[in-house]
DNA sequence: CACATTGTTGCAAACAGTCGCAATAACCTA
DNA sequence: TAGGTTATTGCGACTGTTTGCAACAATGTG
């Protein structure tokens, strides 16, 4: 999909919060890199048009921008952080840690699961955004 | 429990590797800060018996000794990788975001849905030793 | 418009983690 | 024991990430 900037500047102006150019293009780079994106990826982009963007910003945009439910972050099994743009349902991934493929999984998918932690254990489990690594059929069948 | 030093240096050198006295430092660093070690509290640790010994050693240790399934490592979902030393069943971790308290999980736990990712999406999902963030019993009464 | 307030940025320093490479130490064989 | 082989370490450089702080920019008030 595509970004509102006028519905997200609102959003935040209505929390006491701006919104900046660097912000702008940050969302825009996120938008337009497509899913699942690095930091890294982000400053690339954003400093391919504005030079002085700093890199320290892009960090503190990306945490911001998931506390206010603009984007979401998930953590990759091998320890990376990617971003993307929040947007209808909530869902999960399971990404082959041999070819990096990834396939999203529908939130229900882990809501049993969910369910059985806070019945058994009294625990809320943080259920945005999930990453399990694994192998994949193809992957499966080169090795053992 | 305690780490068998002769047991293990005996499984390395029968595949090829050796017993150094930094791995030694190591796993006894490990071992005595009890479970789920940073890498930076084993570098604090081994450093204040030998000075010298490089973080760089210890990096390349502690990935060194989960290939040999001598430790296990997880990642907390802060991004963080924490290690400890590989003995009895698998298990897996529900971590309170909040008070840090984590409670242990039985494999059995999980292993349903191991057994619907593979059934439903002919993936293998890596299960072992995951750790989940949520919020603990306690610290849901402070909040909502 | 001047001013105070406060959210936001850029900068620089610190920190965590990774990697290539040359020096070292352990092991094997003669 | 001497010498060759190779696993391992320490070093230094580099990348990715965080943090404190001073400068800046947006907003609101008079
Ligand atoms: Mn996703
Ligand atoms: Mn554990
Ligand atoms: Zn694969
Ligand atoms: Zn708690």
């Amino acid at each position: 999909m595509s970004h509102d900037l006028d519905a997200i500047a609102a959003q935040l102006r209505r929390n006491g919060f701006r919104m900046t150019p660097q912000r702008q293009l940050i969302l825009d780079a996120i938008c337009e890199l497509g899913g699942h994106v690095t930091p890294e990826e982000v400053v690339q982009r954003v400093q391919a048009i504005t030079p002085a963007l700093n890199r320290a910003t892009v960090y503190r945009a990306l945490n911001f921008l998931v506390e206010q439910r603009i984007i979401t972050v998930t953590l990759l099994p091998d320890g990376k952080f990617v971003y993307e743009l929040a947007e209808g349902e909530p869902h999960h991934h399971l990404v082959c840690r041999a070819c990096g493929a990834s396939v999203q999984l529908p939130h229900a998918a882990l809501s049993e699961f969910y369910r059985l932690m806070e019945k058994q254990y009294d625990f809320r489990v943080d259920m945005t955004h999930i990453s399990f690594f694994g192998l994949c059929k193809n992957c499966r069948e080169g090795s053992a």
